[in-house]
DNA sequence: GATGAATGAGCCTTCATTCAT
DNA sequence: AATGAATGAAGGCTCATTCAT
């Protein structure tokens, strides 16, 4: 009941009964913000983006689920940004060149695997919604694409890749991105394959790989 | 028999139990049922499964809502029993052999390609459940399990392929697969590329592997 | 939990526990659409349209809450209907001519002052959303420019209406109208005048006017 | 002092208590009051008092949003102080007698037209809670009434006057207040006629009325 | 004293499912 | 057998107020 004898709608004066047993607030906008980034990326992985409720989050996070609408402008806005963040990420230093191309095609295959595999969280979080939005698929397709531009720039290195035709070094880097995918996400995640045995196979194949050269 | 075309196991288990005027009606069951699993995957494949309201199927395929319930026991069923479909799907018959294990990876690779560039909607359709479900992925391995036996099995006609273990016969087979996932599927439909490019670059990894012989 | 081990946002199977206690159901649309209609009139009225709930609404028309979104596309659009069916009411029967314009400038007075006092309700609810929306006020603005139309053809009926001109007589049929709003509506309701003395001035001022001739 | 413009009675109640740093600490106060209420009038009049936020009317005075409860004890304490003031208003100067009743009431028919329009953006917040509270009405209605007795005075100084009740003269003055109402504010802000249209009608009424002497 | 981060109750809406017709 | 009206349990979001800084 408000001033003029109208019912509000929001405005219910929290009653006394509330002074007690309320969490301590903390004022740390930073601090809360990461928390929701880091509790929503967990829970968008594990059950699917369409499936995690604000609620959810926020009480994984352990604070109010208004602040998802305020700080992000909504459980998408969320999504977004970890999503943004995780495209802008600076490349990791490169490896030291191994002696011969063949070494380097079996690095690169195992290091694909390993960092897909890394990424796993991620991929389960943003699959699903690249689907449905190609356009996110295509601002995500950067990610594959530049870490491709720099296995052609190394395999260059090596005297052995002049047999190749710019193209087909290109598709030889993408397809070593994919079995990364394949074998190091696809295959472990999403079928279900022991890792372990992912990784024999991925390690197979850049063996054949490698003697392409 | 296609996807959207497949018979409903259902439809085939309630068929026999009505022995009056059968004909009308296992005809009216039979064609709503077909109607509503091919209007439920087109719907899924294109909005997704969490974003299709079973009115929306209903509409589409031109009967009621309630029949989803009865027919399908709930809309996941109507999911599971187009998934259950799909992967009994009988295989096509095989190609000849070509002359040169070449020529034969090459081909395979295309035939990879194209293949799963036909099953793009199936695949659009579960890939958000598969990550959501392992156990779905699991299931859903055996489709490209069983392809790559096949596919060793084709490779051991040719006396090249004895240069190769068991194991690396099996990841060679297991990556063609994958790339005609990556090249067929994923790259085309997910990351957004021009689907001639990806050929291109399928065809060009399909040269470099059949080098490996 | 369902078929994919996923949690259903919305598709929680409802147990069997419901199956007792709950109400009977009755199909009978557009008995509920009057029910909700006639409810939100009231609650609209007495509370003002933004301090009432759906929920309230619902309750007091005695169905589920879903159904002002389903059948009027949430909220506002009863908001609407219920407006427009206002608007579009067909006019009542004339009175017969009094013998002279001074008793007839009497009557429409005092009619208008009935009419706006019965139509209390309606005005009530309107008016602070014709204060937000000035084309929700055009809109209405519809009935009174009617009802002016109306009265000055009824004047035109007598001869001394001939001494005013057609401006004039527009004038004075919108004053009786206003005279009507305020006398009937706006003093009696909004301004908590009794309502009894707010007919005695209207009266009066009827009076008055009929001097004018 | 106009409404948008008036001192805050707050404002001057607090002034008294802070006797260090009075003119610094007194100026922003006093100010950012000033800025609150300004900024709450034009925004509860444009937008409605339901859809106006403390966090737009703090951002548009320029000051923090925990201003409001402090200084008015919550929004709704913003609409009383405003409204207060406004009833609270002096009087203006009066106008000169005219030489005869006539005159008189085409001016003071005018002048209420003009008066009504000034206070539209007044009028248009308390409106919609006048509807919804009762006492608001009745505490509002100080201000017509007040002006009808003023009236009531001003035609009391002609002769003519004495042919009319004193419930005559009453009902008179109060429905020159009404055309004020009518033809000032009502017509041309709620019902959207053109405001010169209004005031022409208003003319052509007022030259109307002062015939009945 | 002033700020604005944080709270959390409550709102409208959606939608799979049920069941009277 | 089929329909679609009705249900009701969440879901995301808003926003006045509180209170740590």
């Amino acid at each position: 009941m408000n001033l003029l004898g109208g019912h509000s709608r929001v405005s219910q004066q929290r009653s006394a009964k509330n002074k007690k047993n309320r969490t301590l607030r903390v004022r740390n906008r930073g601090a809360r913000e990461r928390a929701l980034i880091e509790a929503a990326a967990k829970l968008f992985a594990d059950q699917g983006y369409e499936h995690t409720t604000t609620r959810e989050i926020a009480a994984k996070a352990g604070c109010a689920e208004g602040l998802i609408s305020r700080y992000f402008k909504g459980e998408s806005g969320l999504l977004r940004t970890i999503v943004e963040s995780q495209i802008a990420q600076k490349p990791s230093t490169p490896a030291p060149l191994p002696a011969s191309i063949q070494e380097e095609v079996r690095r690169l295959v195992e290091e694909e695997v390993q960092h897909l595999w890394d990424d796993r969280e991620f991929l389960k979080m943003v699959i699903p919604q690249m689907i449905l939005s190609p356009s996110l698929g295509r601002e995500i397709s950067q990610i594959p694409d530049r870490r491709a531009v720099k296995i052609v720039e190394r395999l260059r290195n090596y005297k052995e890749a002049a047999g190749l035709s710019s193209d087909e070094l290109n598709a030889f880097a993408t397809s070593i991105i994919g079995l990364g995918f394949l074998f190091g996400f696809w295959r472990p995640v999403t079928l279900g394959q022991e890792r372990e045995a992912s990784k024999r196979m991925a390690a197979s194949m850049g063996a054949i790989l490698s003697r392409a050269f």
